[in-house]
DNA sequence: TGTTAGCACTCTATCTCTTTGAGTGCTAAG
DNA sequence: CTTAGCACTCAAAGAGATAGAGTGCTAACA
């Protein structure tokens, strides 16, 4: 396995990217740094396929890369560009002019902007509210019997609910009920927010005002919400204009929200790439998707991916995927560090 | 034009709607309730195709209803069956188990409902918010210089928004402010805050307290949302598995809301039945796209639709839209007869 | 020993030609 | 007005035939 051979190897997996045809001996040595004759380049690619990086489609046909062959062109062969200064501009931008207020506004920038860029499918699954700190609990009345609860994280979360009582309540019962929530509540972690948590605090309210229960209720599901994996998904059309995809696959692993959050979620660090080959979960054929974490301090607190064809310019789009992820863990983090408290005046 | 031209026009458009196939004179036939031989129905078939309702893809191939011939069938020859109760019973459940508690949700539910229904894409323009009264504005302190605005609408929409200022508020800033903006905005209907409107609100607060511009800059884009149509596309991936339709059509259609909109705020009444032949702005070839307005008393604030191939059962799609359509227009006509208003005791 | 030119071989994609059969329109009889 | 019969049409499917891209192998060469 010398030099040379890894170089074909190489230059057949940007070819293939780059056109989609299987590519032949002489379309490698036309090549400017090949430097040799076709017949040379036919034997390195013989050994290739002896190797199990290169396959034929059929005798006469050229080489198209194998999975190995992928692996091994994006673990040792590809060289990524580093991503120069005006382009990293271009993408913060991206993410949200002048740095977007809320963590879930600054994933869903990040969300549609690899889509836009890679011209593929991203998703993203993000359990980072979870790793917050309740800032704020509110019941607001917005009409006959109507309350609307209202949660606030650190990290920018808002989720509110609207809830019916049996009956109205008087400013006193209102006045009580939402200082004992900020009391129990407000400077919480929502990790610690445990079903068992939130059934205890049902317990004690419901018993001294079982009008209430519906609003404790209410939060119990918005707590919920915060806690769950909350899954992302852009631009899947991309991929039904993507030749090589079957579209009835698509549509069916993209149906299968709890599958791709399972491969998400499967934990790792760095960037993995998983290859979809029909019997593993990862069931779209001649896909591939690229999952990079991120983390909020320490903590591994989401994952964003890519999903596009097998035959996609990995050196391009995973550069963006490293990117995004460094940069959304730089900010999400810094949050972490301040997290924010105060009165509320009203 | 006699009686049994008109049902041998309706048995192909169903026949041809059941196989996709083009429909030959001696299927039609041997069909129950014909009772005459194929040599009459060809002599009748080649007379609604001189009239202009059916064609043939080519001189020896069966025949296929022309868009005259479905409007005609529409119009006239179906029968659509009127739902029995345990069906509507059914439909309601989809809606929201016991009545959802927002309008927005009541037509989220409709919207998948039909799409799961019809197994087709379901879509949606909704500008019902326009048309309800503002119930409670708040402004809620949430982080170290980050405030949440908050729009209640009578027909429970709830919309929030978070907003960074230079200097954080005094207790009594945040009150003064608060109750200013109780005052001005509170039980002004929402197509009441013209965007002057705003911009008057935000000269006398900027006047007054500079600090507070982005706050104010913060609820006119709220209000800006609300007054605005807002569109729901459920149940586009049916339209990936079906033959007839050209994939690469329908994502640049759903792609391009504005055209979508434009299409579905046409004003009209009842239901309209509209056929995508690509010369119009309506551009996937094959399909249809059935429209039904929904009303919030005597106004119009909605517009729900269906859009599949052509070649759809419209017997059948389209008692479900209209079952939906005033479902929907009772229930939120019920609310904006009963407008709440109440005191914030907080 | 590694590289290259030459050549026979393989196999798909494409084209043409033929065949098949569903469905028609027309005619003449009922 | 309806129907059986029949010749006709035309797309779809199948069968060769052809072209050409790409291969593996061999023998010559550095």
């Amino acid at each position: 396995m010398n030099e040379r051979k890894l170089k074909i190897l190489a230059a057949v997996v940007e070819e293939y990217v780059r056109t989609g045809e299987p590519v032949g001996s002489k379309a490698i040595a036309s090549l400017p740094d090949i430097g040799v004759s076709a017949a040379t380049v036919r034997n390195d690619m013989a050994l290739l396929e002896q190797l199990g990086f290169l396959e034929q489609p059929h005798t006469s046909a050229g080489r198209v890369p194998t999975i190995s062959g992928y692996r091994l062109y994006i673990e040792e062969l590809m060289r990524p560009p580093t991503l120069p200064d005006e382009e990293r501009e271009r993408l913060d931008d991206m993410l949200g002019a002048q740095g977007p207020l809320t963590e879930e506004l600054l994933i869903q920038n990040a969300t549609s902007a690899l889509a836009e860029l890679t011209q593929c499918a991203a998703v993203v699954s993000d359990f980072s509210p979870k790793f917050s700190i309740i800032s704020k609990v509110k019941v607001i009345p917005a009409g006959k019997r109507v309350y609307v609860v209202l949660l606030i994280t650190s990290g920018g979360a808002i989720k509110n609910k609207a809830c019916r009582l049996e009956f109205d309540l008087t400013n006193e019962q209102l006045g009580k009920f939402s200082e004992y929530l900020s009391k129990n509540l407000e400077g919480v972690s929502v990790a610690d927010l445990s079903d068992e948590r939130m059934e205890n605090l049902t317990a004690a309210m419901s018993a001294y005002m079982m009008t209430m229960a519906p609003l404790v209720q209410g939060i119990c599901e918005l707590s919920r919400d915060l806690r769950q994996h909350a899954l992302l998904v852009k631009g899947e059309k991309n991929l039904f204009s993507c030749e090589d995809l079957d579209k009835m696959e698509v549509v069916r692993f993209i149906e299968h929200k709890d599958e791709l959050v399972r491969l998400l979620d499967d934990s790792f660090s760095g960037i993995r790439v998983m290859f979809g080959e029909g019997n593993d979960s990862f069931v779209i054929g001649n896909s591939s998707m690229i999952v990079s974490k991120y983390r909020k301090g320490e903590q591994n607190v989401g994952s964003l991916g890519v999903i596009g064809p097998m035959r996609l310019d990995y050196a391009k789009v995973i550069p963006y995927l490293e990117y995004f992820s460094q940069k959304i863990t730089d900010l999400i983090s810094e949050d972490a560090e301040a997290p924010p408290k105060q009165d509320d005046p009203t």
